[in-house]
DNA sequence: ACCTGAACACCGTTCAAGT
DNA sequence: ACCTGAACACCGTTCAAGT
């Protein structure tokens, strides 16, 4: 009997490590030192066993890779459904960011490929329940989700949580030598721009606008008396 | 005298090649095989010159990858203001988001670090002036743009233009195994939930949606008599 | 002045061998 | 059965040497 598509390696077990223990030390790794930091070599010496051990447990990096993403996908907690639809989907939204800043490398690993664990698909779930009971239609529903989708996870991709001082005075430099008769719009509100580069602050202001504009979109459709497909 | 902060590397000129020729040639790599497909000896060698010689141009892999996304950031065509804030601000994104989809590891590249040649900063002074006039106060223009520009690269970071059918069908299959009765809101919305994975045309639906956001954002601001700072 | 091969310290992974 | 060193085909970059 063939293996079902699902089936992975196998995990030996005497070294007391675990395919989950690989897996959480790789996350830990790449969340410290960026993607290009995990490397075979460097995860085996930290487990203190040779690199080669690591292929009992996964086939290939990328498939710890993955494993990696899963692990932080668990972590999840989704919340209860309390109040309307928008303060039930800003809860799902704040807490699936609030694990992509845990582990940043998260956002990194999902530009790859997509993640199809149960625990990252129970995010997606919980999403179009929400969005179904108020009153969006199935692909309604999808698009809305896909559009915050992006905004959380080009959020933490694009925008470093802190920089060095160094950075952004030199970014500040950068900006701040552009001719400034082409550039008053921008030159006048440097100090707003920059802030917008780092930090999450901005993005539960920004998830609002979203809301706004999902809200907008439902209450056409309500309108229109175009209800719920299905 | 020492050089300006901004002084790179000098371009010597004797096989024909120039700083230009270079980068162009890297970002053409990078947009084929990935970023990781993109290697100073795969470089040379397509170049048709020794490995080292492309360290007489750029100091750095690093450098040689900003200066790729400086050659993307010129292809930006700024459109003529023409139409309601609404109108310049969707022609704007749209014309950003076509070269991104042209040249996708640009996307991929802006996540090491923000791209602040004058051809991307240009984008940006544009969408501020369209903002402000628009009535949109300093720090409230800024956030508007950053969440324009996440959507707009998260959307490429995120979303292939299309994927290989194989994978289609074991994201399908995957999603399709899922317990029944936990995933129902998913599992009856799956056709429509895979169609946003892929593909451009999400993308300009969701910016209306993000659109609609801010227009309230500014109704509201006016209504409130909270005019434009400065 | 410009270009570049050899070499060094890294990678992921195969293969054959250890216990 | 489980683990792993040596080896292979790659990296980016330094250094010393070519012309």
């Amino acid at each position: 009997m063939t293996p079902a598509p699902g089936t992975r390696s196998k995990s030996p077990a005497v070294s007391g490590l675990s395919r989950e223990t690989v897996a959480s030390k790789a996350l830990e790794l790449a969340d410290r030192d960026g993607l290009e930091g995990l490397t075979m070599r460097r995860l085996a010496a930290e487990l203190g066993v040779g690199t080669m051990t690591l292929y009992g447990y996964f086939r290939s990096k990328d498939e710890l890779i993955d494993a990696a993403t899963d692990f932080a996908a668990e972590q999840i907690a989704l919340p209860e459904r309390r109040g309307d639809w928008r303060e039930q989907l800003r809860a799902l939204v704040a807490e699936v960011h609030r694990v992509l800043r845990a582990h940043p490398s998260a956002a990194q690993i999902r530009a790859r490929a997509p993640i199809l664990s149960t625990g990252a698909l129970r995010a997606t779930n919980h999403a179009m329940a929400i969005l179904g009971d108020a009153g969006f239609g199935k692909a309604d529903a999808a698009a809305a989700w896909r559009l915050l989708f992006v905004y959380m996870f080009g959020s933490v991709a694009f925008t470093p949580e802190s920089v060095p001082e160094e950075s952004a005075r030199e970014w500040r430099s950068r900006i701040g030598a552009l001719p400034p008769d082409e550039f008053d719009p921008l030159l006048s509100a440097l100090p707003e721009a920059i802030a917008t580069m780092t930090g999450s602050e901005q993005f539960h202001a920004g998830l609002d606008v979203i809301l706004d504009g999902l809200e907008a979109r439902l209450a056409r459709r309500s309108t229109a008396g175009d209800g719920p497909a299905g």
